[in-house]
DNA sequence: CAAATGCATTAACCTAGATTAAGAAATAAC
DNA sequence: GTTATTTCTTAATCTAGGTTAATGCATTTG
């Protein structure tokens, strides 16, 4: 294991990369995204403090997600190897859920439902990144997401 | 265990059932699939011969997906509960490694391009099951993929 | 076999969200 | 504190995909 401290902006892993490592975010925010072929950032995961990122691609194949820091961040790296022998399935069977949870709502909810899902499922996160990173976590604009707010508003 | 044989159309589970089973098909197809508040179904995934079927929401909540034979079937039947003491991890992760891969594709890509990865991922569930649950599977309505697909025909 | 049901296709119209662009507000950098 | 850079909002226009509906096939069912 590797502690490391980075700055807001760093990324320390790209698409394409090995895809052996696994962090455990100790202080400040990391989050994983995939860049899709028009360019355009899609976020996969926010990690604050004490969570667990990696990207869930095959380890024997090369990585599919960027990972970069969102905020000054103090990271430990461990490697995928090390760690999956004693890997319990509790945590697996967890994440399989939220993942799950996670293709229903974009199959099946509109944009604004999904927003007001994350308010109540991640407040804390939602009070420290900028919108846009919301939205783009959401699956649409930063501009439908300032709308459907301003509509959602307004109809009451 | 126990093994069962069930007709095409046997519901097995409903949303809001004990989320304690876990389902081996031997023969035929499954499928797990929810509906939303307008009452549309999306099929989360399929499931034919030597696949696993469950409800990845947490064993200590309701089901959130119904799973029903689009196809006469032999089930073995299994309690969560037994399998996850002795669960390796390699399978969850495969399983994780799906999912991840999912999200991505349904925020980062095309109806078209959705249904071109499906193809060369499934081929051979793609001639199993009729266009409209692979529309579903999509998160699109049957319409759209033929629609999609005559334009693609079209233009060549 | 006939009738009924389910499935795929096409087409006209509609809508959620994308795109583009411009300005206001907030944050960061000097 | 001033300037520069991001971020958020609003608005006009556009488009992928949804909705509704009609038609033709194919598959069940009685």
């Amino acid at each position: 294991m590797k502690t490391i401290e980075i700055k807001k902006g760093s990324i320390i892993q790209r698409k394409g990369d090995l895809n052996t490592k696994i962090y455990r975010v100790e202080k400040g925010m990391l989050r994983s995204f995939s860049i899709d072929n028009k360019g355009k950032e899609h976020i996969f995961m926010f990690a604050p403090e004490g969570w667990i990122v990696a990207d869930g691609a095959d380890v024997n194949l090369p990585a599919e997600l960027y990972i970069d820091a969102i905020e000054d961040s103090t990271i430990h790296v461990f490697e995928k190897e090390l760690t999956h022998r004693t890997l319990e399935s509790k945590p697996l069977l967890n994440r399989i859920s939220v993942l799950q949870k996670r293709i229903i709502m974009l199959m099946s909810s509109s944009a604004i439902e999904r927003y007001e899902h994350f308010k109540e499922t991640y407040p804390h996160i939602l009070q420290r990144v900028p919108q846009k990173m919301i939205a783009s976590y959401l699956g649409i604009t930063p501009e439908a997401l300032s709308k459907v707010k301003g509509d959602k508003l307004r109809e009451k």
